[in-house]
RNA sequence: GGUCCCGUGGUGUAGCCCGGCCAAGCAUGGUGGCCUUUCGAGCCACCGACCCGGGUUCAAAUCCCGGCGGGACCA
């Protein structure tokens, strides 16, 4: 009763690992095929998590054998991703540095008689293995595999002319499972390695390999891994090697903004997307640079946590908490959507000061106004007072409806805000307020004027009163802001 | 088509392993109200779920079987 009670209490946060009491050892293992995006970020903070609540190491390791896949910016892109969302590495590992590494495992595995090479096209392959019918190569003995894998490596053959194979079952109902490849050659130059190599291990031969070498503990994997993790443990096993703890969790469906890094990237040269930070965007950096801030995605992730359903992933839930972070510290600044330029009768000179938040101090603006000024309102609301109607310019004035272009002084104080429900509007002065726009995420694009003091505030988290949080950015003489969320 | 995984409100999650405290909690969302010189924040109320069918049991979201549905990988 009391055990069951304890583990009642201990669900607040993370699912406790298992076996982790020692410590841990993990690692993430990205492509460096381009930075970061909001679904990467679910194993980085997961990751990084565990290794804090633990103690431990978190090792990067780059997944850099496919030559074919590799973008040579990405690995610093990926690491400044990493250090924005607090993820803490202790070490990088670059799978192209232990080429030499893999190549001592395939001979050992070699030699043992759980792999051999095979000069054999892919048909004859694919059908051994559909067939669960041996290739002769399968049972030849290790030294005659040992001598077709030396003239892979001596550049004997070409691409997909030879190949390297792990024995696993060839009666496992899986046949992706059954005698996987282990090696292959492409005849690609490789970012960081050039020409030397030409015969390169697949995903989850250097993957089992790394994890081994690398003392890794646990692994955490999408269950979209679940047939790789059951491959890899053939080479554990040949090998003798004890396995790490395996965790599978769900796959996450995010909709609403593109993700695939190689059509991204397309994008961006076709000069469809700004560049990788674009709002429209789901990588780290277009959410940093609207501010989102990276306290909002680990607390998202913590919250769905690690079960091994399919999620849908909360656009909603990710702004709320968001919103709860940076709401107290954002300052407010007004914008005016499709301004409407109007002037006031009967306003002498005004200089009003605008706290820059409703209940912290953040300090204050001060916009001085001439005699008879003309000012810019949102065209929407504008069009939508009739004649006789009055609306509060917030801070400023309450002022009534004379004309399609003009407003009278009503008062200065705001009387009984309560009436004014609806009708207090953000406003600028006409002569030196400041043109931009506001970029959402959706691909939309509202033009606008902001207040002069706006031009204070770039580069920072500000929430434009009526309309969201987004950043502001400079753009020499005009502002853009990209918006965050309501 | 094969193999495997999963199925609690619109969304996410707690509970399921160890059946009763669950006429199902929390968050987000929606709706209404209060408050507020923002359509933000805060406060209050309400809406809304155990995929279906059998079985076991005094008792099932929780255990068993079957179906249906979703997903992943492979082909």
């Amino acid at each position: 009763m009391a055990q069951i009670r304890e583990k009642k209490e201990a669900k607040r946060g993370l699912e406790p690992l298992p076996g982790a009491e020692g410590g841990v050892v993990m690692r993430m293992a990205p492509n460096p095929s381009g930075p970061l995006h909001i679904g990467h970020s679910r194993m980085a903070v997961l990751n990084d998590e565990y290794v804090k609540m633990y103690g431990g190491r978190l090792i990067l390791r780059f997944e850099d054998t496919n030559p074919t896949k590799v973008d040579p910016e990405a690995y610093d892109m990926i690491a400044e991703d990493l250090e924005w969302l607090g993820v803490e590495v202790h070490e990088k590992v670059y799978q192209s540095d232990r080429m030499e590494l893999y190549y001592r495992v395939a001979e050992e595995m070699i030699r043992r008689g759980c792999a051999y090479a095979t000069t054999r096209s892919q048909e004859e392959i694919r059908e051994s293995r559909r067939r669960g019918i041996p290739l002769p190569e399968r049972n030849a003995p290790p030294e005659e595999n040992m001598e077709t894998w030396r003239r892979m490596l001596e550049g004997e053959f070409g691409e997909g002319e030879a190949v390297l194979i792990v024995k696993t079952d060839l009666s496992h109902p899986n046949p992706s499972v059954r005698d996987f490849v282990a090696f292959r050659i492409l005849e690609r130059e490789h970012p960081r390695t050039g020409t030397k190599y030409r015969v390169f291990p697949t995903y989850n031969f250097a993957v089992a390999v790394d994890d081994h070498y690398n003392g890794v503990t646990h692994v955490l994997r999408g269950k979209d891994h679940m047939v790789n993790t059951e491959k890899q443990r053939y080479v554990y096993r040949c090998m003798g090697w004890r396995e790490p703890v395996f965790i599978h969790y769900g796959l996450v469906r995010i909709v609403g903004v593109n993700l695939k890094t190689s059509r991204i990237r397309e994008g961006i040269l076709r000069g469809e997307y700004s560049g990788w930070d674009d709002v429209r965007l789901g990588t780290l950096r277009a959410l940093r640079s609207r501010g989102i801030r990276p306290e909002a995605i680990r607390e998202y992730w913590l919250e769905v946590g690690l079960k091994d359903v399919d999620i849908n992933f909360s656009w909603e839930t990710l702004y709320a908490i968001n919103r709860k972070i940076v709401d107290p510290v954002a300052p407010r600044i007004f914008f005016v959507p499709h301004p409407k330029e109007i002037s006031i009768r009967g306003l002498g000179e005004a200089r009003v000061t605008i706290p820059l938040h409703p209940s912290r101090d953040l300090g204050s603006r001060t916009i001085t106004l001439p005699a008879e000024p003309r000012i810019l309102v949102p065209s929407r609301d504008w069009d939508g007072l009739r004649i006789g109607e009055v609306a509060r310019l917030k801070y400023l004035a309450n002022v009534r409806k004379v004309s399609d272009s003009a407003a009278e002084l009503v008062s200065r104080e705001p009387g009984d805000v309560s009436a004014l429900r609806g009708r207090i509007w953000q406003w600028a002065p006409s002569g030196d307020s400041i043109r931009g726009r506001i970029l959402y995420p959706d691909g939309s694009v509202e033009g606008g004027a902001f207040e002069p003091y706006a031009t204070k505030l770039t580069e920072k988290i500000v929430q434009m009163e009526r309309v969201g949080f987004g950043v502001l950015y400079g753009r020499g003489g005009w502002l853009e802001a990209r918006f965050a969320h309501r």
